[in-house]
DNA sequence: ATGAAAGCGCTAACAC
DNA sequence: GTGTTAGCGCTTTCAT
């Protein structure tokens, strides 16, 4: 790899000129001629600033990392795309990781911020992250943004608007005349259940409605936890008569065991999710779903981040525009008639 | 954050030293009680190794780029586990790039390699990628791996068993009793798709079976493009009792339109895919699907890549063992007696 | 057994 | 307008 020296040698000036003119700095202070040897020079050689010559010079690396507890869930990718755009505007590359299988918040974040290989950091903790793992989070100085999760005393947080998107959901199923609405939770600790929880109580209040405390279930957010969640459900007497799934991936699994179980959906149960992506288009029935923001998320996480790190600014946000969205398809229809 | 310096100040030690023994060299030649001081100082500063110093002194960086070229698709979940435990073992790091949305090859080799960010790569190039985009992989000398694709004249490869993985799903079919089976592939142009398709021949050469060319679609690999597929088989005369498709996804995609026709599976149509993922089993039916090897070919390839980058060899592998298993599930059934 | 010093590639303050 | 130089944090050779 061409090195600035090599460049310098080729043109026939001195390292710093060439440094001056290739960092793109403002004010290169060249002239013209020696500015066109330069690029030239560069460009025949195939010049690349070397990484680590760079991030040790300028104690920056312009990379912002992103660590979220499964970079496979679907739920993921707008979220990512949504960070990649912010970043590249920025002039900042995104470093993925993953929090799933590495030890909670310490080691990655040690990782990354400790070693020198990202300026900060959008973290979203997974629900089985005990507090404990979190410490580190608070006694670092770092730029660290939490997304769509929490940690006590901890200040900056990009979220999504888990209340309005439960509230809508659970709303859909007031409009089409149910009564007897359940709904299949995350787990009990978990941050974005206790706002989507308030969400679907809220909508609940607000039609006059009470349920049995039994018809929320707050078995998690994976595709058995929805099947779970559904055998609990209609164990139950009364029935419910329409689900709110606080997750796609749970809702997915809600609707095989539905059909395991030979529940009709939606004639017997009416199923509706907060999230979608295109697993949501794909079941059978395809799944009614509150689209959630994560693009925006992802974008505004970023920002955070970079604006943190730049100059220091702490925010925490509650993405609410665009706000959270329905999208009816087939797993959605009034109650039956004989209940 | 600490640097040797400060260690070495609290330890009174000189930075030498303590390079020699936080390092890990084998032969650090330090009195233990010096060691001891060292370690003590270093774990009290909470020190880290820079990673831009490292890597500048040393011009590595443990680490090797993954780059996929959609690393939500549910299918490279288990190769990037494979990657990420084999980098682990040998002490080096995984860096996720994104092939989808940057341009082909070209950009994302400069930068990754050309920068130094990694000491070298494991590469799947999407099937949209002209050729030409990876001209830069041959004129660079750089440790590049190609994952389950190929470009001409390159050397450095890991593949799936892609044709005994499509010889294996075909066969199945054909115990059941099915003769008119059609293949639903991906694009003319991906190498892999080449691949599935001798598998699919071989076994129904095997079997002394022949189908009408039409009964092969390289609609790809999308969920759209199994949508796409299956229309363009019920469309024909005779239509296929059971279908072979190349692709997890796709056969979601394929499923879900053959609800949307009234075409029952498996009753009026048997499908098997190869790949299997938690799609697969979340489906209506359950799809019976060909499990691949992913996890294995991650390994494999940052092996190689590692391989290459400590060695220099190269080698070119196809992942057989554990061999591809097929998974029965209800998406599969003899064929109808009226057809 | 321990330390001093050079240098990896880069930027920037400071000469000239 | 251009060059010289110091130094970021680290590893490693060579003295001591």
């Amino acid at each position: 790899m061409a090195t600035l020296g090599d460049v310098a040698a080729r043109a026939g000036v001195s390292i710093s000129a060439v440094s001056r003119v290739l960092s793109g700095a403002p004010d290169s202070r060249v002239s013209a001629a020696t500015r066109q040897r330069i690029v030239d020079a560069a460009s025949e050689l195939h010049y690349r600033p070397n990484f680590a010559g760079r991030a040790l010079k300028s104690a920056r690396t312009q990379v912002v990392g992103l660590v979220v507890p499964d970079i496979t869930n679907a739920l993921f990718t707008e979220l990512m795309h949504g960070a990649e755009d912010e970043a590249t505007e920025h002039g900042y590359t995104v470093l993925l990781g993953r929090s799933d299988d590495v030890r909670p918040g310490g080691e990655v974040i040690a990782r990354l911020i400790g070693e020198g290989r990202v300026d900060g950091m959008a973290l979203q903790v997974g629900d089985g992250v005990p507090p404990a793992g979190l410490d580190d989070l608070l006694t670092t100085q770092a730029p660290i943004v939490l997304v769509n999760s929490s940690a006590p005393g901890h200040s900056g947080s990009v979220v999504l608007d888990d209340q309005r998107g439960a509230q809508i959901a659970t709303g859909h199923l007031l409009e089409l005349g149910h009564e007897r609405i359940a709904f299949a939770n995350g787990l009990p600790r978990s941050f974005t259940a206790k706002r989507r929880h308030a969400g679907y109580k809220l909508a609940l209040d607000g039609a006059g409605i009470k349920v049995p405390k039994q018809y929320e279930t707050r078995a998690g957010y994976t595709v058995d936890n929805g099947r779970t969640a559904l055998r609990r459900l209609m164990a139950l007497t009364p029935r419910p008569t329409g689900v709110v799934v606080a997750n796609v991936n749970a809702a997915v699994g809600l609707l095989g065991e539905a059909r395991k179980l030979g529940i009709k959906v939606p004639e017997d149960l009416s199923v509706v999710t907060v999230h979608d992506s295109w697993t949501a288009e794909n079941t059978w029935p395809p799944l009614t779903a509150v689209q959630m923001q994560f693009y925006a998320v992802g974008r505004t996480a970023v920002r955070s981040v970079i604006r943190r790190i730049e100059t220091g600014e702490t925010s925490d946000e509650v993405v609410t525009d665009p706000p959270p969205e329905l999208v009816v398809r087939e797993s959605t229809a009034p109650p039956h008639p004989r209940g």
